[in-house]
DNA sequence: TTTAAAACCTATCAAATCTGTAGACTAAAC
DNA sequence: GTTTAGTCTACAGATTTGATAGGTTTTAAA
């Protein structure tokens, strides 16, 4: 389970996607729309900015907004930044590799075995989905519902 | 990341497999060989045991054994009991749903679209893997290790 | 050049979870 | 009826999580 840290990350990440090139977002705005307490939502935007994902104007007109593209930015990395490695245990972790104590040879512990093939399966589609892919999913699905209650009227 | 409960519980799971129909073993002997703390081990044990995938036998020639074949109990089954549903948000368990207090609407909510084929894959291999799976792949990892060394040599 | 706005930083804290321990209780075998 | 070995209850230290308070620094604009 992931945490609400990474959710809320994550919600401000989408949120800012959406208002792309528009200038910068204030952390009030962002948190009151979306829910977040303002306090805890600073801290996770200043460590999205301090990984590159986010950038920041201090002062009279400033705020936060995305460092590069939606289409460039990975849930993969977003996640990574708030929840740490994407494995779930740290011997098969591509990006914070560690050694496990538990298994003595790593070659043939089987729980490496399995979880190497379950962190691959979670980076593929993490490492493939960028905030605009999100976006646009959003979308569709925000359609279809409409198209679902027209049908209904 | 798995919790070292987790671990503990999936190598205790796999030892037994190996020793699969060869009577109960003793806790005490589990602990020692895997390098568990034993009293930790023991409400793990207990809690495979409530969840069916273990049985017991009391008193003097008694101990722990699989409650079933190594090919009917699925690292998915194991995982559920000790850390909890393999979905990364509550909103996209099957074995644990919960509606999400952050997302407002399901149908629409980015984050749950992603998370729901994270969900999906993870379960795609830890529901199809078995313990009789697990003890196969650690075989022929030894073996084809063991090859390595011979040919070394 | 002051002033207001807004990000940045430090410290702290309560609650929950994780890991591990101690000791008494119950059931089974001999 | 004594030994063996799982079962239950309670607890305690460490770590993580989620959140708050208050001050500092930078920037733009009045």
């Amino acid at each position: 389970m992931i945490s609400k840290k990474t959710k809320y990350g994550l919600k401000a990440l989408i949120y800012l996607a959406r208002q792309y090139e528009q200038g910068p977002i204030l952390i009030a705005d962002l948190a009151r729309d979306e829910n977040i307490p303002k306090k805890f939502l600073e801290a996770i935007l200043l460590a999205l900015k301090n990984s590159g994902i986010l950038q920041s104007r201090k002062g009279k007109g400033g705020g936060y907004y995305l460092g590069r593209s939606p289409r460039l930015i990975t849930m993969g990395q977003a996640i990574r930044v708030m929840e740490g490695p994407l494995a779930p245990v740290p011997c098969v972790s591509e990006t914070a590799y560690a050694k496990c104590t538990e298994c003595g040879n790593e070659n043939t512990c089987g729980i490496r075995l399995v979880m190497k093939d379950v962190r691959d399966a979670i980076a593929q589609i993490l490492d493939n989905t960028t905030l605009a892919d999100v976006l646009n999913r959003v979308d569709h699905a925000e359609l279809s519902e409409k198209n679902v209650i027209d049908f209904c009227i």
